[in-house]
DNA sequence: ACAGGCGAAACTTTATACAATCCGCGCCCG
DNA sequence: CGGGCGCGGATTGTATAAAGTTTCGCCTGT
């Protein structure tokens, strides 16, 4: 037999050098450090992780899939910028989609994961209580990202990955004002639904919020063009 | 060597020999030509293509994403092997997400769009009459991914195309009898449905369509260890 | 004869070199 | 003085070569 350990299959990202550059440009999007439009040189991301252009080149090809860079032709990658008409479509497909998630999630929940929810809204509320603008939005994004590992349903946890992660792209780029992007509030009753195992309230509850983040949207496409010419101006 | 005359015209996809590759193995396996678990040398494709080993390799990891191919680390890729786990998760959000998108069809239903469904409708049947499997299985299948862009929602679409490459795999992996693949007759019923633009009977119609299809299944987890047990001793 | 280990071949992975393309800037012309 | 044109720098796209890993065959020892 083998007396090499084998890493069985690609879970562990943290080891292979591709997923590690993926997991850092998708980080600094969802933290909103990196503006859409913002220019992904392939070159200068290879410097900053020491890595070659060819593993630099395969992590932006896998963000391409997910939504959240572009690839134009001889020109480089670059920050999605989502249009009005993305945003819509995003956050329907949310809203088809999460309902079902946190009705799998209460059949799949179990103490220990009730327990990683509670310390989840305890690091939202910290952050929020803090000031931390950045971990609030990173955090509010991964609650819905752990309510859909819990279901189990790892199909559904893939588009939901790419949809919240579109979802802080749009949120960046047409929030209204500057209220937190996801009321933490909201997730607390979630959770407490979910405790209670009381499935309608949770699907109700799951829907309201998503209506809310997206009632908080200015989705008009002339504030799209504002926005555009703005930042071109201001880059 | 190959034909230099690539005018620098930006044709859609046949110019760019990523897309023509991963087309080519993607129709490959829709087709039923290429079985779960077979081996895509890069190699071998790049032969088969014309291309680089960097050119093949870009467009497996798309199919990677894409679910219908695997990559084992220092092993190569392969054509991915449904679970029967993968199966029941890819047709329950089939159930959730295509009476969404039907109804959204009808929305965007216009003279045009239904003659093209009639004529893929014709298309099918010829190809049944003929008794062509192959091409009966990849108009099943295109017949969804019709309706999808038809909805015009470019999120549900890409979900829509991903969910009917696993479909494909998991049809020819668990179908109990050599059933058609996809029943032409719901699919005339789903059309006829959508000329009337009734959505009730049209979102209950595909329900229906896609239980049958599930249904045609064998989805017992012993047919799966029986199946990889197969294949672990067959390498 | 069979089990076990060594070695070579084939493949994937990664890095680097080369070619093609695009953008910016200066020059020339109207 | 303004606008079109062409050249140079920079960046991406592609191919090829070097490096690491796995697998398979063969050979030896018992």
């Amino acid at each position: 037999m083998a007396a090499k350990v084998r890493p069985k299959s690609d879970a562990p990202d943290a080891s292979d050098r591709v997923s590690r550059i993926r997991e850092g440009v998708t980080a600094a999007i969802l933290e909103h450090r990196l503006l859409p439009g913002t220019k992904l040189g392939e070159d200068e991301i290879g410097e900053i992780y020491g890595a070659s252009r060819t593993l630099v080149r395969t992590a932006l090809q896998q963000l391409v899939h997910e939504g959240i860079v572009n690839i134009e032709k001889n020109r480089g990658a670059f920050v999605a910028r989502p249009t009005p008409a993305d945003a819509r479509e995003v956050f329907e497909a949310r809203r088809l989609i999460e309902p079902t998630i946190v009705d799998h999630a209460i059949d799949a929940a179990s103490p220990a994961w009730i327990d990683r929810l509670q310390q989840h809204l305890t690091e939202e509320r910290e952050a929020e209580l803090r000031g931390d603008a950045r971990a609030s939005v990173r955090l509010s994004g991964e609650f819905h990202r752990l309510v859909a590992e819990m279901s189990g349903h790892s199909i559904y946890l893939g588009f939901l990955k790419e949809l919240i992660a579109r979802s802080s792209l749009i949120i960046l780029l047409y929030r209204r004002h500057d209220t937190p992007a996801c009321g933490t509030d909201h997730h607390v009753g979630i959770v407490a639904a979910i405790r209670t195992r009381d499935k309608q309230a949770a699907r109700v509850q799951m829907l309201s919020h998503l209506r809310e983040i997206e009632a908080e949207l200015f989705l008009k496409d002339s504030a799209a063009d504002e926005l555009r010419l703005a930042d071109v101006l201001g880059a």
